[in-house]
DNA sequence: TCCTAAATGATAATGGTTTTCATTTTCAAT
DNA sequence: ATTGAAAATGAAAACCATTATCATTTAGGA
């Protein structure tokens, strides 16, 4: 509901932008996908059933899902842009363990009522003191999961 | 107190590095920055005294000093990355607001004691949870700083 | 002072992302 | 349905932060 290629037809063309069958097979695989993609990753889906697609058009809709609103980047620091579709319970709260080593990522959900709280209020004082206009927010815990850590060992 | 040459000469040995020009002198741009240095800030300030210094050597002892968990690296999704001294009572919490138009980066520090106990109580479950060893953790709030606020109007 | 491991810096390579540009596609107006 | 201007596309080259290579220099214990 509201996901579906009509909707998004008119979404595109409220911005100016057209909807093009590769734009649509990239929604599509986000909204399969059940982790954070990276371009390479989104390339590759798309790949499976329009191999006429190009990196380039990957990275300039990613751009475009990105003004809409519509995606959100995250960087865990291993030198990949990942993206996630907005929107979904998954993605409301972009909170991650990542692995210093293997570039591991986890998502986690504790004390997210208590995060929620203190995040809302935050982001009402910052935005007022600061006069800044804030998007989003990314928590990141950086470390050494399981595996890594008895490797680190050695 | 305990940042001095000598100090660093026995730690940077404790680790089996040895203690260079170069590498004394990035220590003390980064005790003089009031801000976070990318790797090119660093070059620039340590060419002015030492008009050898390769770029090479600015990212080598970059990944000493983190090794030797004497700065941390931060990354604010424009590209490049960002160090600051540990240790200092500015670096202590890694909370920032970042202007995704024009990538100036404010350091917040309100709430603060509200954030340390419930990072706290994260940190510790999550490594538990997740047998994670947490080394850092990031908070940035991402949006558009007042001057872009109004440029985006346009 | 000497010796060896470590550090250095010029250069080239890497890899994710952007730019360029000639061609193709979309879609509102006809 | 056809048309035409604006937008989108993809191949290739460019970009740029970071890393690897390697011959030369330096640090610091013996």
């Amino acid at each position: 509901m509201g996901r579906g290629p009509r909707w998004c037809h008119a979404r595109f063309r409220k911005f100016g932008y057209k909807m093009t069958q590769p734009r649509e097979i990239i929604l599509d695989v986000f909204s399969r996908a059940k982790k954070h993609l990276s371009a390479e990753d989104i390339y590759m889906e798309v790949y499976k059933i329009y191999p006429g697609i190009g990196l380039t058009t990957i990275y300039r809709t990613l751009d475009i899902l990105i003004n809409m609103g519509m995606i959100s980047r995250h960087d865990f620091g291993d030198g990949r842009s990942r993206y996630e579709l907005i929107g979904d319970l998954k993605s409301e709260h972009h909170h991650h363990l990542v692995c210093l080593s293997c570039g591991k990522i986890i998502d986690y959900s504790d004390f997210i009522d208590e995060e929620i709280k203190l995040f809302d209020k935050l982001e009402k004082v910052l935005s007022e003191k600061h006069n800044f206009e804030i998007k989003y927010h990314q928590v990141g815990f950086y470390g050494l999961c399981d595996k890594c850590k008895l490797t680190k060992l050695s």
